[in-house]
DNA sequence: GTGGTCTAGACCACT
DNA sequence: GTGGTCTAGACCACA
């Protein structure tokens, strides 16, 4: 399914979220689908069950998934995923942000253009 | 000259240094221009001397400001500040990061490419 | 008749228990009616018989339901639901919270008076 | 302060949110002002550190403080704690849900006018 | 079996 | 000192 580096210096949990939306948006995981039990998943990553469930909390709380007692977790309906105004405004922040980075090094803007469009394009199945 | 957000989730010594790199790399200071003293500078953003303190040392470690005993500290020539090929590394890996937030949201390549374009854009003064 | 919400975040068994209150409260179904068996309305719903089985149980205790051993299960008279004053003290307690919950989202007391009669209205046959 | 109830069935994260909710909704505490650090706080009501911060998380994901590391935890500014439409559809909900409740109940529709007025004039303050 | 909550205790980065 | 993350292990309600 996917891996986490724990020396990253990125948290565990983070991970966990960001691999689950990855497989989420990119259509690997459908509306409907279980997704694996907190226990399955700790194992699985050995990692401890009250990480995996924090993870599962965010990616709830985001409209990723949802939870029904006793009965598992589910993939929610992309529909269900509307991106907020302020979240996109938010992501757009975050780019300005990394950008001014490569700023900062003295990069050229041609390159910066350059750079980014190799980012870009790693996501050969972006429609 | 700038200001630090306290509520921000960025750490505030992690603020000073992208301001003055801001700065710096914009060209409003210039090589040899005398940097505020870590007392003043601590007192112009009520906070606390160490955190300045350790702003300016991350500052000196990357070469954009220089400090010369007992007369202060001064900015460096921007010509010093020489890209590390690891610093470009980080710098890219979090443009990717902050793309994929994007990507996430379920925006479209092609408005991720217009969104990026304006903000690269935002820079007039870049070359 | 009606139908579970599966993402919700109220156990099913109390949806169950819920819906039927509602039913029987309202008239539309009457004294002396058979209830679907644990079976059928498991099917009907497609939920665990155990879930229905505990929402049963519960609108026995709360006298809503009999049973009769061999026959099947059955409303009872309305007029046997008796209020016990730890239930309306239960009831209370819940409109309390509800109601806080529209104190804190900054709300004039007024316009919660408003939204409050809106639903009371909204049952048209309440005596 | 406050004081947490053990054998309540609300969890102890909810209590304490809940009532640092009603102590910045009503005034008590106000935008600027310093919330008890997650230890002391911990310490005050003999739980556990990991409770508080849990509670913490929440607040501040709802906006009603905001956290700077390493300085503390802060009343968040009370126009920033914007009632989103959604939140506002969500306590009517709660609020249709308690109703619905003492209807079950067999109680008249003027006893329940009579039992909710009580309970909206619980709050003195309430402008 | 499932998720949800809590405790106890450790380690880290920021101020 | 502050908050943030993680582990280990226990208990509960729901299905």
């Amino acid at each position: 399914m996917f891996e986490i580096d724990v020396k990253s210096r990125k948290p565990i949990s983070e991970q966990i979220v960001d691999n689950f939306k990855e497989l989420i948006v990119s259509g690997v995981m459908v509306a409907g689908e279980k997704v694996p039990s907190v226990r399955e998943m700790a194992a699985r990553l050995t990692v401890n069950p009250n990480t995996v469930q924090k993870a599962y909390r965010t990616l709830e709380q985001q409209g990723y998934i949802y939870t029904s007692a006793g009965r598992g977790t589910f993939v929610e309906s992309p529909d269900s995923v509307e991106a907020q105004p302020q979240d996109i405004e938010q992501a757009r922040s975050e780019v300005r942000e990394a950008i001014s980075k490569l700023y900062y090094l003295g990069i050229s803007k041609k390159e910066a253009e350059k750079t980014i469009k190799e980012l870009l394009d790693e996501r050969g199945d972006w429609k």
